[in-house]
Parts: structure tokens; sequence; C-alpha cells
DNA sequence: GTTTAATCAGACAAATATATCTGATTATAA
DNA sequence: TTATAATCAGATATATTTGTCTGATTAAAC
């Protein structure tokens, strides 16, 4: 086994990009999201709750209710979802797994493994879900 | 929760550091990378025993017996273990999680983060565990 | 030869992640 | 006002990962 984001995390990054994907003030139900993404109901509903709780999407409950984005997809990154869900601890701990491992208590690839961290954290933290629409657009097409 | 690597392959990874930090020939117990590395005996035992499965370690049964690398260190890279215990899948298979993400069918940040796992990629497989032996040693001697 | 210290093998246990079930609550639509 | 379709909340179930236990096997040391 080998993972970079929970599987909480893959799906809430994909829903939040599909409801970035949608016209602005549309609501979606978490059946909808469920059936386009493969995703099993019940899991992506609590994951979609857990979100609006991170305040990044809101709810609206009763009948013809549904989900949506919480504010301007232009202020809504990738990170965020990351942080929301899985947390940033792998931006910060050992990829070896040592303990303490720091500029003074270095790992053996820490300066190495760190650039490339760095890159991930600052790609993350680039790609906005507004930025991403065109694509996201492009991939639920083909789902 | 957010994973690089399992702890199996992080702990994997410590203790082939560990024996290539060792002087050429000598044999290292089980008990002996427990204790220095922290990490549960029988736990390490049944890692070391599929490292020399996958034929990068050796064992030595009996009284004095141990482990020690199975070839030079200098042909010995991190990506082996990784490939022994997790897996490549991690360098395959969409970030975002989606099914059949591929050039003709793109998840939204296929391009930058193909970039990123291939930067990755090429760093573990150009660390060998000869050319990381005094960082290792510098290591170890903190713990 | 007997003791000792190591690996080896397989079952078992605990913790965590993933997924499902049941039913309550809410608000729209008929 | 009633039926319907949605979120919400908490308990339960399953799968995987992580860790432990027991004992067999092996080979060096005494």
């Amino acid at each position: 086994m080998t993972v970079i984001f929970s599987k909480k995390c893959e799906y809430g990054m994909q829903a939040i990009l599909y409801l970035a994907a949608q016209d602005k003030g549309t609501l979606i139900s978490s059946d909808e999201i469920s059936k386009i993404l493969k995703i099993p109901r019940e899991f992506i509903s609590k994951i979609l709750q857990s979100l609006r709780e991170s305040g990044l999407i809101f709810s609206s409950k009763g009948k013809s209710g549904g989900f949506g984005l919480a504010k301007d997809p232009s202020r809504i990154k990738l990170i965020d979802v990351v942080a929301a869900i899985d947390g940033l601890d792998i931006f910060e701990s050992c990829v070896l797994g040592f303990p303490e491992c720091s500029p003074t208590h270095p790992c053996p690839v820490h300066e190495t493994w760190g650039t490339l961290r760095t890159q991930t954290y600052d790609m993350l933290t680039q790609e906005t879900v507004d930025k991403l629409k065109e694509k996201t657009l492009n991939k639920i097409s083909s789902l």
C-alpha cells in the first residue's frame, strides 16, 4: 500500500471540483455526486458534511436542497480540502518515518525530499477550483 | 490521515539504511534494529523477512546470525524498498482518485502532478543506500 | 551434546480507514 | 396538510494496516 491522500480526501477533492464545475448558484445533491463520481452515497454524504463544517461548501436541507460552494471558486484551493480532511501533517513529518526530523537532525533525504514536498504544497496552494474548471468539465464528461 | 509510504515501507527503508551504514560483512540482528530504530521487534522481523524474499538483504540463522545487504550498497536504491513493500502503484494512479486517468482522459491536475511524481520517482531511483551512508550515520547517532 | 540466541512461520489481536444502515429532521411541492 | 426528497446524526459493519503471540527451526558457543 502507498497512499498520498486518503480516500476521503480524494473523494472530497473530486466533489468540490464537481461543485465548482456547475453554473453558479445551482445546488447539487449528494445523490448526484455519488452517481456521477461513483462514490458510495452515504460515504460522500459524510464527507460533504465535514466539508460544510470546514466552511468550504454550504448545504440546503429539504426537498430540492443540496450542496454548493460556500465562497468564490477563486478562493478555494485544493490544499484547503487536504487541510480540512487529511490535515497538513504530511508536509511536516519525515518521509522515512524518523522521529524529530529537522534541519539539526535531518534524515538522510531531508533536503531533497523537502524540496519536492514544498513544490507539492505550492502546487496544491496555487490550484484553485476555478482555475481547474475547464479541465474538470472535460474529465466529468468522460466519466 | 495522509500517508506517503506505509509504516512497513518506512521501517523497511530505515532498516536497510541502517544495514548499509554498518561495516561490510557485519551481521545485524532484528533485535538490534528494533532497539536502535525503536520499531516493534516482531514487526521489523516480518519486514526484514520480506526484504530477504525480495533479494535486497540476506539472513543467517542460528546463534550470532542476523541480516546484511544482499548486494553492493551502490546497487540498492530506495525505490527498490518501495517496490518490494508498497509497490509502485502510487507512481501510476491518479492523485485525485479518478479512474482511468491518462493523457487522453486526464484529471484536472494530471500534468502538473505528473511532473512532481516523476521527480519523486527519480529521486528515489537516484538515492542509493551507499550515497546516503554518511547522512545515515549522522542520523543514527542522534537516535 | 546441550544450551543459547538467532531467524522463521503462522495464527491472533488491536487500531484505523472505509463503507453501510437506520432513522430523525427539514423544507419544497403537490 | 400531506407526500416527497433532501440533509443530518449516530451506530454498526467490513477491510486493511499495524502490531503481538506462540512455538518451531537453525547454528554457533560452551
